[in-house]
DNA sequence: ACCTGAACACCGTTCAAGT
DNA sequence: ACCTGAACACCGTTCAAGT
């Protein structure tokens, strides 16, 4: 008998506790087992694969992502579920690149993703223009994650690129993966939409 | 005496090679090494470890994107270039993933760097909006190749997400990774610039 | 029937031993 | 001094054996 009842919910947190305080390394199903003291094929009776048991981690890394206010405009708002979807997977350091690698298809996902689908269709975008909006800002807000996760480390190669362009001293580049950042690629690509729709 | 000495680019094109036959998974030193039929530590005194490898591998990739022609706009020549990146990745599906995670500090990677620097310099930006405006792009360039990438094998998982949240039929809806969705976002990004300098 | 853990087929990298 | 390959410390997952 059991010391204590494995769920998919339990594992899940589990891994993303582990991810949090050791990094994406530590994230392996051996050491899943270890945080759990149970074997490392009893969470193969919860999820297929270690793919599976990531994306479950993923979406609730986003489950305390707040509902943007209704009143604002829809600029406003896909601003503002952008932001916070991004800061909530850094919160999550672990799993952070494995939310920015996969479609949106939990639970939390799905509502974020619905959200930003109803500010849009807000904007005066045709149906099939709003999903490809959706898309390419999925898409952006993932690559800045991607670039966020690997800041700390590696920041100074993306120096050495901007300094081989530019005359400017160090101090005075935009930091790759900075919040700064993030809100300036977002900027232009919500003015784009702006163009778009006239 | 070794049959062939190994040079660094003689092992770069082995990976690259490989990795154009049987995919990422394949790029692993042990499978390099057999493919240059050495052993696999004699990498190692070529390239400290795996990923300054995986990194020379992804400039290789970059060598054959053609400068785009000076006589274009700014805003032709950085849809040109980002095109032609996103095309030459996807020429080599081993490596696409590991060019889309890393900052081009190749000597190919520089030089199209250098050349959408150049491109937006004429936009008007200043120049640190110049860096942001570089960073935010080659962000997207990044993400999107990490969808086409993707796609072949989870292409469903992205109609389920849009499925889920429009009543459009499957055919009707955008493809993620696709050709159009790329220029579609990329238009997005360069009405932001040219909407940013007025 | 359910569960465990040994085993398989791999990794990247270190390091001692050979030439 | 240079090079090799055995060994270390891991992986995800399969599967036979135990209860």
């Amino acid at each position: 008998m059991p010391r204590r009842s494995l769920t998919p919910a339990l594992i899940a947190e589990a891994a993303l506790r582990l991810g949090d305080r050791d990094g994406p390394a530590a994230m392996s199903m051996r050491r899943i087992a270890g945080e759990l003291g149970c074997d490392p094929m009893a969470i193969y009776r919860h999820y297929p694969n270690r793919e599976s048991l990531l994306d479950a981690v993923a979406d609730l890394a986003l489950a305390d992502v707040a509902a943007p206010e209704r009143a604002a405009g829809w600029d406003e708002r896909v601003r503002g579920i952008l932001l916070a979807v991004r800061a909530a997977a850094l919160r999550h350091p672990g799993i952070a690149a494995h939310v920015a690698a996969r479609p949106p298809l939990g639970a939390h996902g799905l509502r974020l993703a619905g959200e930003l689908n109803a500010a849009l269709a807000e904007a005066g975008l045709s149906s099939s223009g709003v999903v490809r909006a959706v898309q390419a800002l999925i898409a952006y807000v993932a690559a800045a994650l991607a670039m966020a996760v690997n800041a700390g480390v590696r920041d100074e190669r993306w120096h050495q690129v901007s300094r081989a362009l530019t005359g400017l001293p160090g101090e005075d580049l935009p930091v790759v993966g900075s919040d700064e950042q993030f809100e300036y690629g977002l900027r232009l690509m919500i003015n784009g939409i702006r163009a778009e729709v006239g």
